[in-house]
Order: structure tokens, then C-alpha cells, then sequence
RNA sequence: GGUAUCGUGGCCGAGGGGCUAGGCUCAGGUCUGCAAAACCUGCUACAGCGGUUCGAAUCCGCUCGAUACCUCCA
């Protein structure tokens, strides 16, 4: 199959076209959370990213097996010997076995992507139950030279590697020999570095101290693996040596891609992935979301509105709406304002959508429906321009809206198109799911059909000219957040938040 | 300090040498008993200063400002 998607390469640094390896499968990794800790509405912007390119290459008919690992193996507090294991920190501190930790938020997080209408990964692999396969590939590493034991614990020969490789750097834009000689490194007191050969060198497995819970045995002795490793070893073993697309936030291309790229190439002769794709950051305040940062919130604390920074609450589809109109290579800024436009958006774009079944053809059509689909399409095919796709289907909105009021016409095959064809895209590509219809469960359907009766007395007494009692009923209302909507064909509701 | 990226109308955000998205706000209008809602229409911006060019928001240089990364981070 011949693709006309574009994807940047941040590995070449230019927009290329996408050639799968082997269609029409498509290989897809991208580096998940760390569950220590709640994830917060920044990571969830770099999951939605990579959603919305496994959505958009599965809307073209490739077959994705789309990888995500949950890292249950907590990183170092710091880069010490000494230092603690997140996860093994937490665990102490609240005295639970490590994996309640990791169970918990890994539980947090699913729930929470599947409030965000992510679709599940197609494989979830965990750092823990690949140990036997990362002691595996330290093996292979250190057969090759390019690592070193000291004390129990295995480094990466960074310099040693770039003599071979003349690509350590290349995709962070590093200077290798100021890392080796260790630029930067001035601001951080670095402790255990005396076991390594080089600064620029890192861990790929690590000696276990005494009170180190999280620990396994190996040819070197009792230890964790190195910080990078997991991915290396968990995208080969599910997606092979090489592979298609490997994705991540912007945060993670140093030291994280970088070590992984180098890993892959000593390993295995190859350096993974051939396409690396990685998203920007969201902003609060112009600042980074960080969990260091103390401006993170929660998807939880964001859907009921609970956090001195939110003004009110907004619903999921309303986060997806607000991510989808900024282009997954920029900082998105996250305010107030931003997201209640968003929220208005998105009504607007569902209540066109709610309109087109019942829209009436004529004998052609005044707007160019099939350019319309054209240009979303050609849009996504532009590194996934998410932001001029929804420009485009505003122009639609427009249009829908223009033909409901009948002011111009669609012809029978147009409107049958774009009945199938729009919908289909919204909910399949863009993930936007109808929140109003989300919720046809018991409660609402005996909410709906008191307010039918209600909306009917109201009716009644305004024909009687009884304008008292019909606005006592719609300012009753609205004190209990029912909105009613007087339209030409009679009055709807809908609850106003 | 090093390396990048970016500065777009009231706000958010695309685009990226001539055709100048979109959302929100605002203003007019349609509808309405009045409102609200909804819908329609309108609002020509690209940090500053130079340069290249017939033509620059777009390319180049400088200045100013912001952010990110430089072994925790999506």
C-alpha cells in the first residue's frame, strides 16, 4: 500500500514520507509512564498525541501493533549509587509492597486514558517482567565490548560506542565529545561516577544496595536494570530489531532516545526505529507541567473542576478538543479561557454533527464536498496537522448549519457521503465521542421525559399568553442549570455548566 | 555557560516570499412575547531594527523577550 502521510523524523531532523517496513503492518513504540505517581495532564497530551496517530494510521487501513510500556521499575532519585529507587521510595513511605504502588497508578492511569477515549495499546509490556530479557541483552552488549562491569553493576562505553557508531548524539543534538568530557555535568554534584570510565557513560544494569527492595539476581550479582534498557529490550522483542515509529514526549530524547538508539545499534547492529516522532510539552502559565514543578493537575482534579487553577470543570471531550486545535509539535499553552473555547467548539462541532441525519438533499450541492474531505485528509497527512483538519471541518459545521436552515443545498450523494464519512472521522480519528449521548443511561431518560412535561406545560401556558408562568418555569430552570432552547421546531434542553 | 525552539489580531492557535486558517470573545443581524440559546455576517495580525527581493509575517543579520534540553520528567 503507497501512503501519502508525512511524518517529521526528529532522527532526521525534516518531514519524510512514511514507508512502512512491512505493509501493511505497522510497528508503533512509545515510551508510557512511570507509576509512581498519578499522571498528570501533561503526560496524558503525549498519550492523546500517539493516539491520534495510531488512530489516523489505522483510518488508513494499515495494521498497527501499537506498543506502550508501563515503567514499574521506578528510575533513580538521583545519579548516585546511592540513589533510591522511585518506586521503592514510595513503597517505603507508605508502607506498600512496591507493586501495590505500581498496581495502583497503573490502574489511575488506565482509567484515566479511557475516560480520555484513548484506545488501549495493543501490547502494555512491563519493565519487571522483562528482567530475564534485559539481563539478556546486557549479555549482548558486553559481548560486544561496549559495555564494562564494575562492581556489580554495567556501563555503557558511550566513547567507545561513538567511535563505532559516529551517531551517539544525533538525534538530541549533542555534542558527544562535550558529554564525554562532561559539559554540563558542573551544576550537579554526581556521586558513584568514580566507576565509570567516562561521565558520559550510563548504567544499563545496576548493583542493588543493601536496602534496595526492588532487586534480581544476575551474572553480576543482585541489581535493577539500567534506566534506558526497558525499551530497547521491549520494542525488539515485540516489534523487532527494526521498526517503524517510536514516539515520546520531547523530554525523553536526552538521555532517554538517545541511550536507547545507542543500545539498539550495540545490541543488534540496528538502531531500532526508523522513524522518531516526538511530542511537545504543555505549558501552565507559559511554565512547563512537571511534577517538580508543582503546576500539574490531575485528569481527575481537571473533570470536576477541584484545583485552585480551574475555574470550572471540563469534560474529556473537551481536553481531546482543546489538544487536537494545537499542533502536536508546539507547547500548548493550558489557560482557562483556552479550554471553555474549547468547550464551545466542541458543542458546535457535535450539534452540526447531530444535525446531519436529519438534513434534507436538493439537486446539487453549493460547496465542494469532496475537496472538504480532501483537505481534512491531505491536513493529516501533513505530520498529523490536526489544528488545519479541524479548520477545515468547521468550514463544514458551516455549511451543515447553512443546509439545515436551507439556505443552500447538498445533493443526495454528497449528503450520503459526508453522513458516513464525517462522523466516522470525528469519532474514529479524532477520538470525539457525543458526551450528551455518552450518558443515555436510566437517569436520563426519566430526566428527559420529566422535562418533555415540563417543556409541554410551558408550551401550553405560552399560548395562553401566560408569560408569567413560562418564565417562571425557564428562570426555575436555569437556577437548577437546565437551559431551555427555543428553536423553530419546539424547545429542547440541555444542562448548562 | 552550551544547544535548540519560539515570539501571529482582545484571547487561543494554524500557516510560512504575492492568494492572508480555524475556535473563542466582541459588534451587527435573523429568530423570539421578551430573553437566552442557536444560526448568519463582520473584525486583516504576524516582537523591534536593518538587509535580500518587483514584493517579506514568511528568507538573512542583529537586538529584545520567552521557553525547553544539557543524565528525575510525557
Amino acid at each position: 500500500m503507497s501512503s501519502t502521510l508525512y511524518v517529521y523524523n526528529s532522527y532526521t531532523g525534516q518531514k519524510e514520507k512514511f514507508e512502512a517496513l512491512t505493509p501493511p503492518f505497522v510497528g508503533l513504540y512509545v515510551c508510557g509512564p512511570t507509576v509512581y505517581s498519578d499522571v498528570h495532564l501533561g503526560n496524558c497530551r503525549t498519550f492523546l498525541t500517539f493516539d491520534l496517530l495510531y488512530r489516523y494510521l489505522r483510518f488508513l487501513g494499515y495494521k498497527v501493533r501499537y506498543v506502550r510500556n508501563i515503567t514499574d521499575a521506578g528510575h533513580l532519585e538521583n545519579d548516585a549509587d546511592e540513589g533510591e529507587d522511585k518506586i521503592a521510595k514510595k513503597a517505603r513511605l507508605e508502607k506498600l509492597e512496591p507493586m501495590e504502588i505500581v498496581q495502583r497508578y497503573t490502574v489511575g492511569f488506565r482509567n484515566v486514558m479511557r475516560l480520555l477515549n484513548a484506545l488501549p495499546p495493543s501490547i502494555e509490556p512491563t519493565a519487571t517482567g522483562h528482567i530475564v530479557e534485559q539481563i539478556e541483552m546486557v549479555k549482548q552488549i558486553l559481548a560486544t565490548g561496549l559495555a564494562y562491569e564494575v562492581n556489580g553493576s554495567v556501563y555503557f562505553d558511550v566513547e567507545k560506542y561513538h567511535e563505532k557508531y559516529k551517531n551517539y548524539g544525533k538525534l538530541s543534538g549533542r555534542i558527544v565529545e562535550e558529554l564525554i568530557a562532561g559539559a554540563g555535568n558542573e551544576k550537579r554534584t554526581l556521586e558513584g561516577q568514580d566507576e565509570k570510565r567516562n561521565p558520559a557513560d550510563f548504567a544499563i544494569w545496576k548493583k542493588a544496595s543493601p536496602n534496595h527492595i526492588m532487586r534480581w539476581v544476575s551474572p553480576w550479582g543482585e541489581g535493577f536494570p539500567g534506566w534506558h534498557l526497558e525499551c530497547s529490550v521491549m520494542s525488539t522483542k515485540y516489534l523487532g530489531e527494526e521498526f517503524d515509529i517510536h514516539g515520546g514526549g520531547m523530554d525523553l530524547k536526552f538521555p532517554h532516545h538517545e541511550a536507547e538508539i545507542a543500545q539498539n545499534n550495540a545490541c543488534c547492529s540496528k538502531g531500532g526505529a526508523r522513524y522518531w516522532m516526538h511530542g511537545n510539552m504543555l505549558t501552565v502559565n507559559g511554565k512547563r507541567m512537571g511534577k517538580s514543578e508543582g503546576n500539574a493537575f490531575l485528569p481527575e482534579q481537571l473533570f470536576a473542576g477541584d484545583h485552585p487553577l480551574l475555574e470550572q470543570p471540563y469534560s474529556p471531550m473537551t481536553v481531546r478538543f482543546f489538544m487536537l486545535q494545537a499542533h502536536y509539535r508546539s507547547t500548548l499553552d493550558f489557560t482557562n479561557a483556552g479550554l471553555q473555547a474549547a468547550e464551545k467548539g466542541y458543542k458546535r462541532l457535535m450539534s452540526a454533527l447531530n444535525l446531519l441525519p436529519g438534513l434534507k438533499s436538493g439537486n446539487s450541492s453549493d460547496f465542494d464536498w469532496d475537496a472538504f474531505r480532501a483537505d481534512v485528509l491531505a491536513a493529516m497527512d501533513d505530520d498529523l496537522n490536526s489544528p488545519v483538519a479541524l479548520a477545515h471541518i468547521f468550514e463544514a459545521v458551516k455549511r451543515i448549519n447553512s443546509v439545515h436552515e436551507q439556505k443552500e443545498q447538498i445533493s443526495a450523494a454528497h449528503l450520503e457521503m459526508i453522513q458516513q464519512w464525517l462522523p466516522d472521522f470525528v469519532q474514529n480519528v479524532f477520538g470525539l465521542l457525543n458526551e450528551e449521548e455518552q450518558q443515555g443511561n436510566e437517569q436520563a431518560r426519566l430526566l428527559d421525559s420529566a422535562m418533555q412535561l415540563i417543556i409541554d406545560l410551558r408550551a401550553e401556558a405560552r399560548l395562553r399568553k401566560d408569560f408569567g408562568t413560562s418564565d417562571l418555569i425557564r428562570d426555575r430552570l436555569i437556577g437548577s442549570g437546565i437551559q431551555l432552547k427555543d428553536g423553530k421546531e419546539g424547545t429542547t434542553w440541555e444542562k448548562n455548566d
